[in-house]
DNA sequence: CGCAACATTGAAGCAGATCAAGGCATGTGG
DNA sequence: CCACATGCCTTGATCTGCTTCAATGTTGCG
């Protein structure tokens, strides 16, 4: 499987209009992959994090662009010759079917979120769903790093910045949260895991 | 693979805490996925339609409960023996895989809508989307039958009751749809396509 | 230092939620 | 066959919370 490693700085990867020529396997760094209206409203779908497929060969969808968060890394394999080996590789196929339901099971608690939950409960549901996601299992670490800007959660949460700056505010009010530019220190795991409506992933 | 046919009325098939023992291939009549918080708030990820598998053996995840709008009969196959099954047939995995990956594609159009669409829109790519879904391609008929009720809408755009049929009179003064109890009538297709933020799966 | 980019805070406006009432089918029993 | 009940949908009035608009604060970097 010729995969070429590839060093993307801040880059627009691919756009969602263009049909996914390549399969791409983030080895360091961040990518958001996201939906731009023509308007310019966007919503991000959701943030790549090493191990993660970018963006995989569902037929022939266009389903979004994506783009890194500071400096990444990612193996780069053409679709077609992906294409092949999971054809011959059933242990390939089953991998991605895997890497496909968890993303599925993702989206629908985004769903929720974004269809149900408050400001409050989407903000402390993205702060677990990163510290679990991201964090490299520091175990008994509270701080969660948040490498990406206030513009992008509140754009994969559904709300504006504003609203995004104001509830963490008020969270560190409540003494629920310690703010520290891109560092949050959860106070209370056990109160904030009961206000978070949604479970996450396993 | 031994699969048994079920018929269900109107009835809880599953509950998202039971972890799913059966797999289930819907073969007539439609199938509401949601999850529902606890205080009541509830979010409906999709409707099945005959063909869809209701519920996939995603690892050990509790995904959502279903239950049936009307009538519906079903193919209920273990989990156990559906798992073997498709580890001996890659056939059947691939199948499975591109079931998820449009599932996927589906509920991350959702997310967009959910995230950043107005009601009209949401409404609007709802309709397209549930024509282009159950209607079992009658090209030309710009008729669409929805068999649930306002409320499965409203939960599943993320609004309330009222600002669905707010929205939908509204749709029907300007001359885009026309109202019929449980029955939409679109006027002017290319209109709506245009103000519907969405694509449709392919 | 001083600019640029991002974050926070404040004030005002407005869209959608909530609360409440009325309408319109379908079904049931007298 | 009509009176009434029930379930669902629609419509109206009010209210609230989020967005919008605007200003100020903070950090990092040439």
């Amino acid at each position: 499987m010729s995969a070429e490693r590839h060093c993307v700085a801040n880059d627009m990867i691919f756009l969602e209009s263009e049909h996914a020529l390549s399969v791409y396997l983030l080895t360091t760094g961040i990518v958001r992959r996201h939906k731009t209206l023509r308007d310019g409203r966007r919503q991000i779908l959701g943030f790549a994090v090493p191990g993660d497929f970018i963006v995989l060969p569902q037929s022939d969808r266009k389903p979004f662009s994506a783009d890194a968060i500071g400096n990444v890394t990612v193996n780069k394999i053409s679709r077609a010759s992906f294409l092949t080996f999971m054809r011959l590789s059933p242990a390939l196929l089953r991998l991605v079917l895997e890497f496909t339901s968890r993303e599925l099971y993702i989206a629908q608690n985004q769903v929720v979120l974004l269809g149900r939950a408050t400001p409050t409960e989407r903000l402390l549901s993205f702060l677990l769903m990163w510290r679990d996601r991201f964090t490299q299992s520091e175990t008994g670490s509270t701080e969660i790093i948040l490498p990406m800007k206030r513009s992008d959660i509140a754009d994969y949460l559904g709300m504006t910045v504003e609203t995004v700056s104001r509830t963490l505010t008020k969270l560190q009010r409540d003494k629920l949260i310690v703010l520290n530019r891109d560092r949050v220190t959860l106070l209370d795991s056990a109160q904030v895991a009961m206000l978070a409506t949604t479970q996450r992933p396993s």
